[in-house]
RNA sequence: GCCGGUAUCGUCUAGAGGCCUAGGACGCCGCCCUCUCACGGCGGAAACCCGGGUUCGAAUCCCGGUACCGGUACCA
C-alpha cells in the first residue's frame, strides 16, 4: 500500500506557524511519494473546540496551497473526519479491549485522582495513577454502579519490559514500561482521549506514517501499547521538531503575529509563509533558499529534517516574502494587492485602473516587502501630495526653490514627446545650462511630484504620471512655497 | 521530582571522523553602484554548551554535567 498520512489538529484555535509547518511536512511528504493526505479534526475537548476554528484551518490550509485527499469539505471512505462523529469507533475498540480484560472501569474521581497526584508530587514520588481499581471485584463494581457513579475506562500497563520508538527523525528511543501508568481511554461520557483516539483512527484510516510534532514523542509509547493490546502493527513514527517563538518558549498568542491568517492579512504571500516554514526543520541538499511550493515537493524528504527546535524570526519571513513579490508578475501583484487598495481608496476592480497600477509596480515593488505596503507606495501616481515631507521639504524648499520649479515646469512642459529618456535628457540639459548638478533640479523634483524624498528614479516616476500631472504639481508646489514662506518648516 | 528529546554565528541552517583556517542565508557594519530610497555586487564582525573518554585524528562517536524544550491530564 502506498503513503498514507494524516495532518489531525485540534481545532481549539487558530492555525499557527508551528501547526502550519506541520501541516506542510505531511504534505509535502505525501505529495513527494505519491501518496494520499488525510486531514482529521480532533475535536474531543469540546470546551475548547470550535466550529469556526476548523473553517479557519481549512481555510488557511487552502490559502497556502496545501489540498487534502480525505477529511472535511472533501469526504473520502473513512468518514467521518472529525472525532466527535466517531465514537461509536471508539467504544467498538474499547469493547475489544475488555472482551480481552486489557481495560477495566475506574470509578475514583477527577478530584481524588488530582490530590492523589498532588501529594505524591509533594512526597517526591512520580505522580503516577496507583492502579487501585484494576483489581475491583464484579461487586464492588455494583457497588460502584448503583450509587450512579460512571466510570472512565483505564488500559491495563504491564510494568514489564520497555517499549521501543523507532523513529523516523530521532532514530531508537527507548522507554521503561514502569514510568507508565495505566492512563485513561474513554471518559464516563463516552469520549474518549487523545491517546486513545489517535490510535484507533490511524488504525481505521490505514495511516502508515505519523509525522507529527517533537511534543507527541513521549505519548508514543502509549499508542503503541493500545495498538498492542488491540493486536494491530503500529505505523511508522516520524516526530519533527518543534517551532518555538523568539523567546524560544511554545509559540502562543503572546507572541504577536503567530497566525497564518494573521500573516495573510499582514500582506505576506502565501508563497514565502510555505518557503519559510518549511526552511523550519528542513533543509535542502543543495541549500537553495528560495523555492516555490512545486520545488519544496520535489527536494522534500525525511532524511533531511533535522532533531532540533526552531525559532521562527519575521524579519527574515519579510525578506522572503519580498523575493516572492519580486517573482511575481505585475498585474498578479495588483491582483493579490487588491484589498489592500481598495481599503485605501485606491482604484481597484476596473481594467484600465489596474492596468495603470499594473504598468507602475516595476517601479515599486523592489522597495515593499508586503503587499500591504503597496497602496502607499503608489498612492502618489493617482493622487497629487497633500503634503511634503518635513525633513525634505527643509531641505529641498529653500530659497529659490520657487523659480527652480518654476523652470523645471516650463521645461516638462515643452518636453515632445514626453517620456523618461527625454525627462532625463531635458534635465540633465537644464543642470548644465545652470552649471549645476542634476541632483540640484532633482531632489526638489521628486519632492514635488510625490511629496517625498524616497522612492524610484525621478525619470521613471515622472514618465509614469505624464507630463500634464508633472507640470502641475511642479507649480504647485512652487505656489505652496511662495505662499508659506520658503525654508520655514514647511510640510506638516 | 521522574521519563524522554535537543544542543554549530543573535536567528534559520550546512556539516554524517581527516575535504573545517567550520560553509550558506536573514539581520548588523563598511565599500561599490547611484538622482534619493530600495534592489544588486563586494568585503567584515559573529558559532561547534562544558568536562572526560575512544581514535594517529572529533563539530562529527561514547559517557557525565549543564541548559533548554516536551511528557508526566478524564488537553491535544
Amino acid at each position: 500500500m502506498g503513503v498514507r498520512v494524516r495532518y489531525s489538529p485540534s481545532p481549539s484555535g487558530s492555525q499557527h506557524m508551528g501547526s502550519a509547518r506541520t501541516a506542510l511536512f505531511n504534505w509535502l511528504y505525501a505529495r513527494h511519494h505519491g501518496g494520499t493526505l488525510v486531514l482529521r479534526i480532533e475535536d474531543t475537548d469540546q470546551s475548547r473546540s470550535r466550529a469556526e476554528h476548523v473553517e479557519n484551518l481549512c481555510r488557511t490550509m487552502r490559502w497556502l496551497g496545501l489540498d487534502w485527499d480525505e477529511g472535511p469539505e472533501v469526504g473520502g471512505p473513512h468518514a467521518p473526519y472529525h472525532q466527535m462523529g466517531r465514537l461509536a469507533h471508539y467504544q467498538n475498540a474499547l469493547d475489544t479491549l475488555l472482551s480481552r480484560n486489557l481495560a477495566y472501569p475506574c470509578y475514583c474521581s477527577p478530584d481524588e485522582l488530582r490530590q492523589r497526584r498532588e501529594e505524591a508530587r509533594g512526597a517526591g514520588l512520580p505522580p503516577r495513577y496507583d492502579g487501585r481499581c484494576a483489581g475491583l471485584t464484579a461487586g464492588q463494581r455494583a457497588e460502584f454502579e448503583s450509587r450512579g457513579i460512571r466510570p472512565a475506562w483505564r488500559l491495563r500497563v504491564s510494568v514489564d519490559g520497555e517499549t521501543v520508538v523507532q523513529d523516523l527523525v530521532r532514530g531508537r528511543v527507548v522507554f521503561a514500561n514502569r514510568t507508565l501508568d495505566d492512563f485513561v481511554l474513554m471518559r464516563p461520557d463516552g469520549v474518549p482521549t487523545y491517546n486513545f483516539a489517535v490510535v484507533v483512527d490511524d488504525m481505521e484510516m490505514e495511516i502508515t506514517h505519523v509525522l507529527r510534532a517533537d511534543e507527541h514523542l513521549a505519548n508514543t509509547p502509549k499508542q503503541l501499547l493500545v495498538l498492542a493490546a488491540l493486536g494491530r502493527t503500529p505505523p511508522r513514527y516520524g516526530h519533527l521538531p518543534m517551532v518555538l517563538a523568539a523567546d524560544r518558549s511554545k509559540l502562543s498568542k503572546r507572541h504577536g503575529a503567530v497566525a497564518v491568517e494573521e500573516f495573510r492579512e499582514m500582506g505576506l504571500l502565501p508563497e514565502a509563509v510555505v518557503n519559510y516554514s518549511a526552511l523550519l526543520g528542513w533543509s535542502p541538499a543543495d541549500g537553495r533558499e528560495l523555492l516555490t511550493l512545486d520545488e519544496l515537493r520535489e527536494a522534500f524528504d525525511l532524511d533531511r529534517v533535522g532533531a532540533s527546535a526552531a525559532v521562527y524570526d519575521v524579519t527574515k519571513l519579510l525578506w522572503m516574502n519580498a523575493q516572492h513579490l519580486r517573482r511575481l508578475e505585475p498585474a498578479e501583484v495588483v491582483r493579490r494587492a487588491g484589498p489592500w487598495l481598495r481599503q485605501a481608496g485606491l482604484p481597484d476592480g476596473d481594467p484600465e485602473q489596474c492596468e495603470r497600477i499594473t504598468a507602475v509596480v516595476g517601479l515599486v515593488r523592489e522597495r515593499i516587502q508586503t503587499l500591504a505596503e503597496l497602496p502607499a507606495a503608489v498612492a502618489y501616481f493617482f493622487r497629487d501630495p497633500d503634503s511634503y515631507d518635513a525633513a525634505g521639504a527643509r531641505k529641498f524648499f529653500g530659497p529659490g526653490a520657487v523659480s527652480l520649479l518654476r523652470l523645471a515646469a516650463e521645461r516638462v512642459e515643452a518636453i515632445d514627446p514626453f517620456g523618461e529618456p527625454e525627462m532625463e535628457t531635458a534635465y540633465r540639459r537644464l543642470a548644465e545650462e545652470q552649471g549645476v548638478k542634476p541632483a540640484v533640479f532633482i531632489h526638489p523634483t521628486r519632492l514635488a511630484l510625490t511629496g517625498r524624498t524616497v522612492g524610484p528614479s525621478l525619470f521613471a516616476l515622472a514618465a509614469g504620471l505624464g507630463k500634464g500631472v508633472c507640470a502641475r504639481r511642479l507649480r504647485a508646489a512652487a505656489d505652496w512655497i511662495a505662499a508659506s514662506g520658503p525654508a520655514v518648516d514647511a510640510g506638516d
